[in-house]
DNA sequence: AGACAAAACGTTAGCGGTAACGTTAAAGGG
DNA sequence: CCCTTTAACGTTACCGCTAACGTTTTGTCT
C-alpha cells in the first residue's frame, strides 16, 4: 500500500481561496483517473475477485482482510463501474423510474420514489418520457434495464402496450395500473377517493355538480369518474351527460371543460375536477366567468400535489399518499430483484380528503 | 435469415381484446431475450465487427450490406447495450443530467434539455439530487459517466466542489454557474434581467422597492441582487439595509421575507423577489397581510416558470430563454464529446420582461 | 494482365466487473 | 499426526460491444 494514498475530501467552504482553487485545477489532479477494482485489488495485495467479495460484501474473505480491502478502496475513491456489473451479470443497485416528469403529480411521485430508494442504498436514475407520449417505452425499459436492476413505470396509458413490446427479464413494478396482469402495481384507492370528494360535496349540500374527467386512457381516471355517476345516483344528485364535462388530466383541458360546465342553462353548484391540475384550469375559467371560488362555485381537485395547498384559494382536494406509494414501489421491485414473487399483484393505497378554502356550501359563505 | 421473424408492432388499440393479450403474455413471447449484436450478426451471416460498423453508420461497409444489417436489426427488435458500448470506449449517445427536480425552474430546464437531446437523437437519464444537497454530487457524476457521453449539471451552489470530486475525464457542461473555471456553462444574463425588472417598475412610477434574495451561494442570485442595487442608486430610489430581505428561491423563504417587508415601518410599494417561487410566497404573504396584488402592492419574479403565466394575478416576471438554454446546453456538450473545444466558456443568453397583471402603479390602478 | 491501392470484411484483445469452478491454507476429528 | 472438511483466496471465462490491426476482395491504372 502506497503512503500518501489518503485523501482527505475538504467541505465546500474550505476551498474557496485561491491557492485551494489552484491545487484542483492542477493537470495532475484532473488527469487523475477514476480507480478501478483491479487498482484496489493491487495495493490490497489481493486478486481482483476477493476485493470485488471485499466490496460487496459478501462471504468468502476474511474479516480483516474485509476491512483492509475496504479502507483501500475508500481511500483512492474507488467506485464500481455500474455498466461493468450489469454486464457481468450483477447488481448495480441502481432502479428506473420511467415516467412523465411535466405532469406536477406524477413529478412529486417520482422524488418520492428517489427518496424511498436512497432510504434502502439505491439510487434513481430517471427517464422523462416525452410529451408526445406516442413514442413506445419498450425501447427505454431497454435501455434502463442495461444499467439498473429493476424499472418503475408511470405510464399515461395502459401498460398492456408496454409489456407487448418489452422483452426484458427485468422486474418491472407500475404505478396507477389497475390491471396487474402484465406487471405488478401500486394504485391508490381512486374509487374511494373520488367517493369521499363526492360525500363531502353531498353534505355542504351541492345537489347539482359538475365532474371533470381525466385521461380515460387510465383506470384511475375511470375509477373516479365511476365514483362519481355512483354517487350521484346513491345520493340521487341531478345527473345529466351535460354535467360531465371531457378534461384530460391537463391545465388546459380543464379550463376548457369548466368553461362548458360554465355556459349551461343550469350551470352547477360544484366542480369535481378529476385532478388538481384540471382544477386549476378549473379555477381560471370559473373567475373568467366572473364568479368567484368558493362563494359562487365550490371546486374540489384529487392528488393533492404541492401546489394545491399554496394556490388562492387553497385548493379541496383528495390526497394520494405519494409517500406510502413510493415506499411500496420501492420495495415490491427490490423483493422481486431479490427473486421474492409479489405477495400480491396489485397493492391498493387509502386516499384521504384534505378540506381547505374552495369548497363551502352552495351560495357561498353566507347561506 | 429467418422467415417469419418479421414483428409487426401493433398500435396500443388494436391489443385490446383477450386473443391478442393471451399472445402478449406467452410465455414463449416473453422468454424471447433480448437479441444481441452477434445474433443480427449471425443472421446476417457477417462478423459481429461489420454488424456493429452498420448499425453505428460508420464506413467500412458495403451500403447492400449495411442495408441488409439494419434490416433485420430492425426486424428482431435489437437495440445496442448501452453499458457495452460505453464500457468498451464507445459512445451511447445518452447525456446525463443533475440537477434538484424540486424546484420549479430546474424541472422545466431539465424537461427542455430533454427535448434538445431528443431532438439531435441523444437520450436523457436524469439523477435528481436529494432535498438535503450535502450529499456530494462527484460519485454521481462518475456513475452517470459510466452510462452517458456527457453531464450536465445544474447545481445549488458552485461548482468548485464538483470540480474537485470529480475525477471523469467525462464532458460536463454546467449551468447557472458563472464561474467557467472548471466546466464551461450556460447562463442567462441575470444582471440585465434584474435591471429591466426595475426598470419596469421605476417606470410604474415606484420610489420604494423592496427586494427579496435569492440563495446566495448561487451567482444568478448575486447578480440580481447586484443589479437591483446598482438600479436604486443609478435611479434615485430610496436604498436601505431593511429593504433587503433574505431569501433562499424557496416559497417559505420568500414568505418570510416578505413577512418582514410588510412589518416595515414604511413598507415599500413593490416587492422585486429573486425568483418566481419567491414571489409566489411573497404574495401568500401579501394577502395574509390583508393587502391586494398588484392595487397595493406590485410584485415581480424572476425565471417565468410556466405557475407563473397560470396564477392569479398572472405573476409579471423576467423569462430566462430555458429552451435556448436548453439548446446551447446540449449542443455545447456534443461538442465537447465530439472533441471540439469550447468556443467560448461561458455562453450568455439575454433575458425578457414579460408585463402579466401583478406591477401597476403605486397606489393601485386608480393613480 | 500484373501490380497496387482502396474498400470490405474478419480477428484479436480488452473495457470492468461477476459467476463458476479450481486451488491452497486453516480447522477439526479420530 | 494424518486425513478430511471448510474457509479463504485465485483462475478462467464471459457479459456485449468497440478499437486496432490483419486479411481478403474489389476495382483501377498502365
Amino acid at each position: 500500500m502506497r503512503a500518501g494514498a489518503r485523501i482527505d475530501w475538504q467541505p465546500i467552504e474550505a476551498t474557496r481561496n485561491a491557492t485551494d482553487l489552484a491545487k484542483v485545477f492542477d493537470p495532475v489532479m484532473r488527469q487523475r483517473p477514476v480507480p478501478t477494482l483491479a487498482e484496489v485489488a493491487k495495493i490490497a495485495g489481493v486478486s481482483i475477485m476477493t476485493a470485488s467479495r471485499a466490496v460487496n460484501n459478501r462471504p468468502g474473505v476474511s474479516e480483516r482482510t474485509r476491512e483492509a480491502i475496504i479502507r483501500i478502496a475508500d481511500e483512492i475513491g474507488y467506485v464500481a463501474n455500474r455498466a461493468a456489473q450489469k454486464l457481468s451479470g450483477g447488481q448495480t443497485h441502481l432502479i428506473g423510474v420511467i415516467g412523465q416528469l411535466h405532469t406536477g403529480f406524477t413529478a412529486e411521485l417520482v422524488l418520492n420514489i428517489g427518496s424511498a430508494a436512497r432510504a434502502v442504498d439505491y439510487e434513481m436514475l430517471v427517464y422523462s418520457l416525452p410529451a408526445e407520449d406516442r413514442s413506445p417505452p419498450g425501447n427505454v425499459v431497454d435501455l434502463l434495464n442495461q444499467v439498473a436492476d429493476g424499472v418503475i413505470v408511470i405510464l399515461p396509458y395502459e401498460s398492456e402496450y408496454l409489456a407487448q413490446l418489452n422483452r426484458s427479464h427485468i422486474p418491472i413494478v407500475t404505478i396507477d395500473q389497475t390491471k396487474p396482469d402484465p406487471f405488478p402495481a401500486i394504485i391508490a384507492d381512486n374509487y374511494a377517493g373520488a367517493r369521499l370528494a363526492m360525500q363531502h360535496l353531498y353534505e355542504l349540500g351541492h345537489k347539482r355538480i359538475g365532474f371533470i374527467t381525466g385521461n380515460e386512457r387510465l383506470a384511475s381516471a375511470r375509477d373516479r369518474r365511476r365514483a362519481y355517476a355512483d354517487l350521484c345516483s346513491q345520493f340521487g344528485l341531478e345527473a345529466s351527460d351535460e354535467l360531465v364535462s371531457k378534461g384530460d388530466f391537463m391545465q388546459k383541458g380543464g379550463y376548457e371543460a369548466a368553461k362548458r360546465l360554465l355556459a349551461l342553462k343550469r350551470p352547477p353548484t360544484a366542480i369535481f375536477a378529476a385532478n388538481d391540475v384540471s382544477a386549476f384550469g378549473a379555477m381560471t375559467a370559473i373567475r373568467q366567468a366572473g364568479l368567484r371560488v368558493p362563494e359562487d362555485m365550490s371546486l374540489i381537485g384529487f392528488d393533492d400535489i404541492p401546489l394545491a395547498a399554496q394556490l388562492h384559494p387553497a385548493l379541496t382536494t383528495i390526497r394520494q399518499p405519494l409517500p406510502q406509494m413510493a415506499r411500496a414501489a420501492v420495495n415490491l421491485l427490490l423483493a422481486m430483484i431479490a427473486g421474492i414473487e409479489a405477495p400480491s399483484p396489485l397493492i391498493t393505497l387509502p386516499t384521504q380528503l384534505v378540506v381547505r378554502e374552495t369548497t363551502v356550501r352552495p351560495g357561498g359563505r353566507g347561506v
